[in-house]
DNA sequence: CTGAAAGCGCTTACAG
DNA sequence: CTGAAAGCGCTTACAG
């Protein structure tokens, strides 16, 4: 570029970013010329500069168990991963989705970023480890259960989210509320459990709690159904909650073929929703998370550390709302 | 890192990328320093070398005019999203959502891509300009309908995916089909229409068709309606084909509400579905574009063009799948 | 107003 | 086996 302009690299440099000072006509002729060629500068270069690409990146954790972004019906990674991707633009950022960073074999890319953000880290996540160590901005969506308070994160509230539904579920009228939850070691699981935990032991109850594979789906139903069903009847539960929509479409199937009537016989709800709980019949009750706000939030923070300029914490994810459906709604005077 | 390993720059590279020859015990010893101080190499510096991150980059297009990824109920951008970061993770890159990588003042990362994915390409986009122009390479989804055979891509067959929704019309009883197509002038819109086209003259009727515009969604039904239902009753349509899953539902409200009755009176279809087509009431026909392996196609092109490997053309999208619903399912004999 | 020099953090011939 | 030099494509003091 500089010598088709006839001029120095540096010249072109200012004449294109408008720093330092050079001539009307001189800049008016390299811009007209880098018209011409098709001329940029390389981003990369200009990056190295301040190591700064203007890149963020999101790291779905849950993706390494889940091993898709797409389970059947669910649609809560893509929508933050889409509104993420949105909230980034508009800040002047691009957006990357990645698996786990510290994968050897990773792409230069992957390592790249201005800032990360990792939603659902595990327990003593490697990735949050490597990210500190190398003194990468990043912030979490959920808390690492083991460091809570070591790295900025956004708290879930996972407990008071699990309150909401063991609330709803208790007013519908259930007595014993077990749990299923997935085997993630991270705080929406973790949480939830406790939550769920200390609820039973303030009313002098065993907790009912079973913890399941995440990517098992609706698979899950007949297992969560014979666990529970199949002991003493004194100790059965007369609602489920399930902390993924699929795990609780699986249960509310299984049920039914068991001759479980849902909701007369037992009330079942999602942490979560997947869309088979707005179709199935009994549509199912579910909390929606509200990912898009989760993931502008995130962004908002993550484009703050990657400027270096202060986050204000506390941080935490919108309430869930409640979205009741068929699967906790009985009929006055119908109820068992 | 060199410094601290008491060894020169170049030994470090070596000792760390496994090439030229270092000694076992001062391999050994840097991967330990490394270890102990968090060190990696420079994502960016490392792309310095041979201008490439390992990041490919996916421009949505018709997101220009929709402003969201995330249109109600509309999960296909998202699909192809997330099926795109998917494959590319699959094939050791990082994929970036991005906007429009030509309006001044992007991120530089928005410009570091090593290939890119244009979806639903305009007519004479200024993108794919833009990037030819570079060099850049890059690979369509949907042709640009100005410059077909130009650039490599990805071939919608806009037109035969029509013809299956028609064909399914016409055997479903209609004679008389109007079209609805968005107002983007792409490839999807425009080769739909030219396929109704076609198929009118053939049989010696004047098309019906009408472009409204993609983000109006549901809102368009009543104009449609009245649009097509307003004049001389004999040039009234018996199904109504809209492109977009939003404009259909719409319409299928609108003529509910005029007392014009689906399936019995008007047959509605969708050339792409949108999640209220499956729970609304009737419930809609729509086409399954199949996002997923679209985006994986798109993946594997642009991963070899990155790479400066040929590319075999020509390359089409999967055939969209027809999911039959009520709005086009007359029982029988119950038909006018 | 313009350009030569140094540097961003690495890698790659090449010389020792 | 190890390191000094050059270079990737820019930008930023600084000198002229």
């Amino acid at each position: 570029m500089a010598r088709a302009a006839g001029v120095s690299p540096t010249t072109v440099s200012h004449a294109l970013n408008g720093k330092g000072v050079v001539r009307r006509e001189t800049v008016e002729r390299i811009e007209r010329i880098a018209a011409e060629i098709g001329y940029r500068p390389s981003a990369i270069a200009r990056g190295l500069q301040n190591s700064r690409l203007g890149l963020l990146a999101l790291v779905i954790r849950p993706f390494h168990s889940l091993d898709t972004f797409l389970p059947e019906g669910v649609d809560y990674f893509l929508r933050i991963a889409g509104a993420a991707s949105l909230s980034a633009m508009e800040r002047g950022y691009s957006m990357m989705l990645i698996d786990d960073p510290t994968r050897p074999g990773v792409p230069f890319s992957a390592l790249a970023a201005d800032a990360y953000i990792v939603t659902e880290p595990f327990e003593n996540d490697p990735v949050l480890t490597m990210l500190s160590e190398q003194r990468i901005p990043f912030v979490t969506v959920g808390a690492d259960p083991a460091r809570r308070d070591l790295f900025p994160s956004i708290d879930e509230a996972a407990g008071q989210q699990a309150m909401t539904m063991i609330d709803h579920l208790s007013q519908a009228g259930a007595h014993r509320i077990a749990l299923v939850t997935g085997t993630d070691r991270n705080d929406w699981n973790l949480g939830s459990r406790q939550a769920l935990v200390d609820w039973c032991e303030a009313r002098g109850q065993q907790p009912l709690v079973l913890a399941l594979p995440e990517a098992e789906g609706e698979q899950v139903g007949e297992r969560v159904i014979d666990h529970f069903f199949s002991g003493d009847p004194a100790e059965r539960p007369d609602a489920v909650f399930c902390l993924t929509g699929r795990h609780a479409a699986g249960v509310t199937e299984a049920a039914i073929r068991r001759g479980i009537r849902v909701p007369e016989d037992l009330l079942v709800a999602a942490g979560s929703g997947a869309m088979q709980n707005r179709t199935s019949s009994p549509t199912v009750t579910t909390l929606d998370l509200r990912p898009e706000e989760t993931a502008q939030l995130a962004v908002e923070v993550a484009v703050a550390l990657a400027e270096g300029r202060p986050v204000q914490e506390p941080l935490a994810t919108p309430t869930a709302r409640l979205d009741i459906r068929e699967s906790t709604t009985r009929a006055p005077g119908r109820a068992r």
